[in-house]
DNA sequence: TGTACATCAGTGAACGCGCGTTCACTGATGTAC
DNA sequence: TGTACATCAGTGAACGCGCGTTCACTGATGTAC
């Protein structure tokens, strides 16, 4: 039953989407190849006609799932401007969203303590990140720790998201980011 | 061969010594019971004779690392002032050290990810951090954002560990933080 | 204080389970002539 | 363009492995008299 060249690519992109849908969602270790390629209609065995192994098909996930981020955090700051990028970022809707999400709010510490290809993807991820949220490149160092504190807000509303302070630390996080 | 109460007490809190150590440096999913056993000096089966499941003495680990890490973060900051504090976070020694190291930067996106009772230990985290960070209780909310972006910058900053990056990104957080 | 019995901390084998990975097989697709 | 053969995407069973959890057992400790 083999497939034409064309659907293979599909298949294969289909593989990513998923998989950069579902790590976001649950966790690297938590997400079993298994679930990602029945999320993709497909059965495991066929997993490694695709991909060298799990790591592989994580790092290009993570590399495709910071690529749409980056590109609507982009695209926000050149229509609506800084803040408003910011403020989409920082949002409560983005918060409750279990994907799309930036993955690095999603993965940040489990990506810190990975090495290899996987740390690769999640340099690349900053690096486009920052890039998507300079104005400048001369700006480049401040939105580096504009995105730190984006991430890290990220990270505390989620965890603090059954008390108040969660909607109060996204708002705080905004407005230190503004007057900036 | 039963212990006395005090050996068996001494013995559960070795446990979540242990513990503490192994999640934050490999990460909760990555860390098993036996691993934290051993390396406490006993074999795995004796685990369920002091915790419910491996999800009580994870967020019991959780709650014992914040402890440890606020109680740092509040000692520098009323001996050596504010700037100290976030100095010595913000720090390479921080960012290169497996453990001891704040447990939200180590596993705040596993934590987000959480419920029941590891949640509610990261909530307790959060808290006892934010506090120690504030010099009142008015800057609470401040206290809160600086909170954000030293996680988000550490986060950042151990994933860029093997370029120039990760130095920079540190101590832009810092200048950052003590301007404010 | 001494004795008799109940308790229970710790051991190590065993459990079922799901994981990442491998493999023989299939038949439609790709390719060389 | 048609034919013959090689390729290989996808299937589903199987692999070894380590996981969290359970259990029968042990003997020193705790407790009641």
């Amino acid at each position: 039953m083999r497939k034409s060249n064309k659907e293979a690519a599909e298949t294969r992109r289909a593989i990513i989407a998923v998989a950069a849908d579902q790590i976001r969602r649950t966790g690297v270790a938590e997400t079993s190849l298994s679930d990602i390629m029945s999320g993709a209609g497909l059965t495991h065995g066929g997993f490694y006609k695709h991909f060298r192994n799990k790591e592989q098909l994580v790092s290009e996930a993570l590399e495709t799932a910071g690529d749409t981020t980056a590109e609507q955090v982009r695209a926000t700051r050149l229509s609506d401007g800084r803040d408003a990028a910011i403020a989409s970022y920082l949002s409560t809707a983005h918060r409750d969203a279990p994907t799309p999400t930036c993955p690095m709010a999603a993965l940040g510490s489990e990506a810190a303590r990975a090495d290899g290809e996987t740390k690769a993807a999640a340099t690349h991820v900053i690096e486009k990140m920052v890039s998507a949220l300079a104005d400048h490149p001369d700006s480049r160092g401040d939105a580096m720790v504009d995105y730190a504190t984006m991430i890290g807000a990220m990270t505390l509303a989620r965890i603090l998201s059954d008390t108040p302070l969660s909607d109060e630390i996204l708002e705080r996080a905004r407005d230190r980011l503004k007057q900036r």
